[in-house]
DNA sequence: ACGATTCCGCATACAGTGTTCGCGAGGGAG
DNA sequence: CTCCCTCGCGAACACTGTATGCGGAATCGT
């Protein structure tokens, strides 16, 4: 039986009405993680922050995983479209590709729900339908123009990853640190241990340039019309 | 105090000889991801595979992380580098690139912790010294280099992720099915509904080629002289 | 050769997780 | 008004990762 979250009704035909909406319901949860990690939110520490238990929580979810579909939804939607329309394809996909890096910078947690899961939702369908038509003009077939889409999304959260830095716990970082210097000084990975010592030197490079440029070369290759 | 796994000696100086060997310990893990999923690798799970309880695991890793660790390096391991050396940086790096998608391929679990987590491990510093040993005729500055070994592991995840399909359960991807299958439906998004009929007619298009092209097209894009 | 020391294996237990069951109460439809 | 459906939720279950403390074996220093 097929039961996604975005074709059941919200609000049942009959009985009393239910005291939160989804939205308040992904607000809250989104909140949480945004003050505390994507870990702290738990069923019982939603549940808490909306004021009843843990077993209320499933009157407006199956499971966590729909929670954090809500959640991802909610932050979709605050992405904005107004600068599209451009009538270049190109500087439309860049445009989307800006949003979506601005979702993440401001909801970092996004970032591994990203990774890990193909948002399917009703902001969801907005974006890829925002993107179908900036490609409208383009002479390449539809499963292109998703793919593309897809690659376009996995690039930006790879991106925006790498310009957040490690998202792991400080004592995870050192231990890593330590481990990658004392294999650049045990003399077997040479050019490992050259770049160690450029790293230490001189600092992160620009990430702003590299972002475009290298978005911009990825779809330029995949939609080249010689496909 | 940092504290990695693989500064740590496999062996103490004193006291009994431990009963297994992280390689054992790895290899088993990844015997149960392979066949169950990687939410199947618990401690308890892995101990009782190699014939104990949990807290002997313990002994052999501080935390359930630490076995994750141990399994991604172990599949790192499997990877042959004896391909390369052809002198030209794009045809090496490509067979890095194939090498890992192969890897991927075997261990479909693998992309799941790829995504999260930054391989650091012995095993990951071979490949790392690998690449940039490809990359040593080229005029780039070092930080760029490792930038783009980074890029180049997560497109390749990505591409594999896609071509491996999605990776959920029957029930979810049907209930993603029908959910869009209603929007398309519903007639607010032309364009993606163009796409969906187009999808249903036509069967996946062929994704090899695909993989050799973009990851190409990024690389020139990344490591052009122009920087 | 022989203690002293150090480490191994493990039974047990704990805190915390997602999730289910079953009930009483209250609101909406007829 | 009445019936029934739905909501909220206390309590419990099956798990998870992890900590503790012990007996005994292997190794080192002498």
């Amino acid at each position: 039986m097929p039961d996604s979250i975005w074709l059941r009704p919200e609000r049942a035909a009959r009985g009393p009405a239910p005291e939160h909406s989804r939205e308040e319901i992904a607000a809250t949860a989104i909140g949480i993680a945004d003050e505390r990690g994507l870990p702290a939110v738990t069923m019982r520490a939603v549940a808490g922050a909306l004021g009843s238990g843990p077993a209320s929580l499933y009157r407006y979810v199956a499971s966590r995983d729909e929670l954090l579909e809500l959640m991802v939804n909610e932050v979709h939607g605050e992405l904005d479209y107004t600068r599209l329309g451009s009538g270049d394809w190109l500087a439309d996909l860049l445009v989307l590709a800006h949003e979506s890096r601005a979702g993440y910078l401001r909801h970092p947690w996004m970032i591994e729900l990203a990774s890990t899961r193909v948002a399917v939702g009703p902001s969801a369908m907005d974006f890829l339908e925002h993107a179908l038509a900036a490609m409208s003009t383009l002479d390449v077939d539809a499963i292109t123009k998703l793919e593309t889409v897809g690659l376009l999304g996995g690039m930006v959260v790879m991106l925006t990853r790498a310009e957040l830095g490690d998202q792991q716990s400080p004592e995870v970082q050192q231990a890593r640190a330590a481990y990658v210097g004392a294999v650049a000084a045990e003399g077997r990975h040479p050019h490992l241990a050259a770049v160690v010592f450029a790293a230490a030197s001189g600092p992160a490079a620009p990430t702003e340039p590299l972002f475009d440029r290298v978005v911009t070369r990825m779809l330029t290759g995949l939609l080249r019309a010689e496909g």
